[in-house]
DNA sequence: AGCACGCCGACT
DNA sequence: GTCGGCGTGCTC
């Protein structure tokens, strides 16, 4: 009998593959465990396995695997099963759920190595001069990796070279596979076995020690030993105040020796459990949350900002703890959730782990392995959407926080899915309950509620009698006109930041765009400078002085000139944050005025540190985009502008309105602080605007109302599911046919789906790749599976016509 | 997705 | 003649 196993591989194909293991292997293997197989000429992959048999492949003789890697599996039968689904809904490959699941450090690295063949004696007038060059840098280094190769050759396309000394046997090579994840190893410190006996320690505290500062030394040593529990060396100079030297002296002396053990470096300080002071009103909300639990697997709860939410939560979590359960709670970025996880380890100490995409490898391989393993380390695993594929054991209980938040779902790359529904499906296949949060839910969620498929709870009371802010909303058009402005700002904005100055609190300021300005225009001819491989005007940087693509990051100088009609007459038109920022400079040029944007939050701390400087009130205003929205909580905060709602009601997306409703309320909340009322002012040329009034007057029925209105009848989710595909080549023209013939092929083909476009989406090209884009609508009643396999076939047969094969098809799956 | 192979035009 | 550009096909 043979044996067989199929693997998963890293890659975006639709299939698994088969390979050879022999008897023992067969046996040992299980599904979730990670192999290393060939692949192709001469690549390496870490395939997992996905299924073991005994059917001998009819069209191809199956290769033998390299390796076995791991001992035990590393994903587990639910995650497994919970890949497939993933898989199956947002139509991509396994390979590509397996690469987005898994920490990158576990995708082992293959490295070709070369190596020089010593024992032959080489007739150099046989080598062409590439052949010679390489060989001379091995006689130098016996041992080549192929990307030092192709330094050394100084060109990329290095094999033919490589394969002509391969050849002539005077190279040979091997493939090496290295672990990338290296535990962090730490220096500890114990007192050598000389000194185990009493006499002779006594002898070496009165003789032996030359100075008093190695005399500090070891007492210092002795009063840590009593805590019994390992003493790191770097701990022990600290604490004795003295310098390395001193210690390797002693080291030499062979007083101390030195240990290495691995360190976890996801720790925590120990936990401080406190008591949480509920209101009654919590108690209640609390209550309602568990009986919700009883009947419905997931439960909304929709609660005010302010509200306590948090508090909700550790109850929620303490109950699960006590149980010995695992618990996921879902955050949309986490390099806005310090403050979270700061509460959230205060009262968990040890047990939270936070797993995301901005801590490094190892990290993640850590958590990782503790999910795994069920240890008490990662029995609460805060984290972003990757973190829908730990491997659970024993998951009881999920929360999402800020459920309506739209970096939940993927974009790019596959597979796009949404953190929010996956994780509903993997509760499902644990029994898990699940709890979504948003003081702003999602249409699609409020409707779930509504329709009592969710459990719905509300908290509508604010914690601490902070009331809800005052919304103030300013007419630009009849600003202007009363000429009761300056510049960018209303009276009525200043007026509220002086009397804020003026009171010793703070600021916020609202910007949908970064940069300078959007657009730069010559005044003489009209033209706007473009990005080169992009459809998009760039962004000017007063402070940097270039212009940026905001889509490819391509930067040029500012120019002096129009580079069409040479006039020097440029003139910038639209705002930016920074722009903003000097405006504010010149009206309040005492005041400390800091900016909050992607171009400023670069680099690991940027963020904390802008942070950092608002509370401890060193800013006096913070202009920003979005990322003000994002849970931040300021105690000094009293009010907060939109510098021009407008700009969120234009975008070109169904979901706009809900969106802006959410994000101005959400920026709204940032104001207030105790025993003050906070102000909002709205700045727009549109005050009586649907969805602005429904800010100022919190009314998200009024929103929820009219959205769905919208919805039903322009066949939007939630009622119609939606599909979006995105068609990719350089060529326009070749681009546009292919779309033209997908969309007539769905059309025709597929009963019981709407087919819109093919159309240009607002920017047609990006990175000198043209775009079309078809929009796929299905009532959410039909069956999406069947349907979803009929989309799949149609891209199938354009795949297979001969001029769109270069055309890429990309498929999201519920479009954002 | 990678990556090799093969075909074609552009240069030492 | 070789180099490198791009289109095509394959990976167990």
């Amino acid at each position: 009998m043979d044996y067989f196993i199929d693997v998963v591989v890293p890659l975006s194909l639709a299939t698994t593959f088969t390979y050879k293991v022999s008897q023992a292997e067969h046996q040992f293997l299980q599904p979730g465990m990670r192999v290393a197989v060939p692949f192709g000429k001469r690549l390496v992959y870490t395939a997992i396995v996905w299924a073991k048999h005994h059917e001998t492949p009819a069209l191809y003789e199956p290769k033998d695997i390299l390796t076995i890697i791991d001992e035990q599996p590393i994903a587990t039968p639910i995650q497994l099963e919970f890949w497939q689904w993933i898989a199956n809904y947002y139509m991509c490959s396994l390979g590509e759920v397996y690469k987005a699941a898994l920490p990158s450090a576990f995708l082992l690295e293959s490295e070709t190595i070369l190596s020089l063949n010593t024992h032959l004696t080489v007739d150099l007038s046989t080598l062409t001069d590439d052949e010679y060059l390489l060989f001379e840098a091995f006689e130098q280094q016996p041992i080549l990796r192929f990307d030092e190769v192709q330094n050394i050759l100084n060109k990329k396309k290095v094999f033919h070279v490589i394969d002509a000394l391969l050849q002539k046997e005077i190279i040979y090579l091997n493939q090496h596979i290295h672990e990338k994840y290296k535990p962090k190893l730490v220096k500890y410190v114990a007192l050598h076995e000389n000194y185990k006996e009493e006499q002779k320690l006594i002898h070496l505290l009165d003789h032996q020690l030359k100075t008093e500062k190695q005399r500090a030394l070891v007492l210092k040593y002795f009063q840590l030993q009593a805590k019994n529990t390992p003493i790191a060396l770097k701990e022990l100079l600290k604490e004795a105040e003295v310098s390395a030297a001193i210690f390797s002296n002693l080291e030499k002396k062979e007083i101390f020796t030195v240990y290495t053990l691995a360190e976890d470096r996801v720790q925590f300080n120990d936990a401080f459990l406190d008591d949480i002071d509920f209101t009654q009103k919590q108690q209640a909300t609390l209550q309602n949350i568990q009986t919700s639990f009883q009947k419905h697997d997931v439960t909304l709860l929709n609660a005010v900002t302010g509200s306590g939410k948090t508090e909700m939560y550790i109850e929620l979590i303490k109950e699960a703890v006590q149980n010995q359960q695992q618990v996921l709670f879902l955050v949309p970025e986490i390099g806005l959730t310090t403050q979270l996880v700061q509460r959230l380890t205060a009262y968990f100490g040890n047990k939270v782990a936070v797993y995301n995409s901005k801590y490094s490898e190892n990290e993640r391989v850590e958590v990782y392995h503790h999910v795994l393993n069920h240890t008490e380390n990662a029995q609460i695993v805060i984290g972003s959407r990757s973190s829908v594929f730990l491997p659970f054991k024993n998951l009881q209980l999920i929360i999402i926080d800020e459920e309506h938040e739209a970096s939940y779902k993927q974009a790019d790359p596959a597979p796009r899915f949404h953190a929010r529904d996956a994780a509903i499906v993997l509760a499902k296949m644990f029994k898990a309950k699940v709890l979504v949060g948003s003081a702003t839910p999602s249409l699609e969620s409020y409707y779930n509620a509504y329709q009592q498929k969710y459990g719905y709870v509300e908290l509508n009371q604010r914690f601490t009698n902070v009331q809800l802010p005052e919304v103030v909303v300013v007419d630009l058009k009849e600003a202007r006109k009363k000429k009761e402005i300056n510049g960018f700002f209303s009276i009525k904005l200043i007026d509220a930041m002086n009397e804020a100055f003026y009171n010793g609190e703070q600021v916020l300021l609202f910007q949908n765009r970064r940069g300078f300005s959007p657009v730069l225009e010559c005044l003489t001819c009209g033209h706007v400078p473009h990005c080169t491989m992009c459809d998009v005007s760039l962004t000017y940087y007063k402070r940097q002085n270039y212009l940026k693509c905001h889509y490819c990051g391509y930067t040029m100088a500012m120019p002096t000139k129009c580079h069409s009609c040479h006039s020097n007459e440029l003139s910038t038109k639209g705002l930016g944050t920074e722009q903003i920022e000097d405006a504010l400079r010149t009206i309040f040029p005492n005041k400390n005025i800091a900016r909050m944007d992607q171009d400023t939050t670069r680099g690991k701390f940027a963020f904390e540190r802008l942070i950092d400087g608002f509370k401890n009130r060193e800013i006096d205003v913070m202009v920003g985009t979005q990322m003000l929205a994002k849970g931040l909580d300021f105690d000094n905060v009293t009010l907060v502008g939109i510098m021009n709602a407008d700009s969120l009601l234009t975008l070109p997306d169904f979901r706009a309105y809900e969106r802006a409703y959410q994000l101005l309320t959400q920026v709204a909340g940032r104001s207030g602080r105790k025993n003050k009322q906070g102000k909002v002012i709205i700045q727009t040329y549109n005050p009586y605007h649907n969805t602005i009034q429904q800010v100022t007057q919190n009314n998200y029925q009024a929103m929820f109302k009219e959205q769905m209105y919208e919805r039903l009848h322009f066949k939007y989710p939630p009622f119609y599911r939606l599909i979006r595909l995105q068609l990719k080549h350089t060529n326009f023209d070749k681009t546009k046919d292919a779309a033209q013939w997908l969309a007539t092929n769905l059309r025709s083909n597929i009963a019981d789906i709407l087919v819109l476009g093919p159309q240009e989406p607002s920017v047609n090209r990006i990175r000198n790749k043209y775009i079309q884009i078809i929009l796929v609508k299905m009532p959410i009643n039909k069956s999406a599976h069947s349907l979803k396999a009929s989309i799949q076939k149609s891209i199938n047969s354009l795949d297979s016509i001969g001029t769109f094969k270069a055309v890429r098809t990309k498929i999201n799956v519920d479009f954002y």
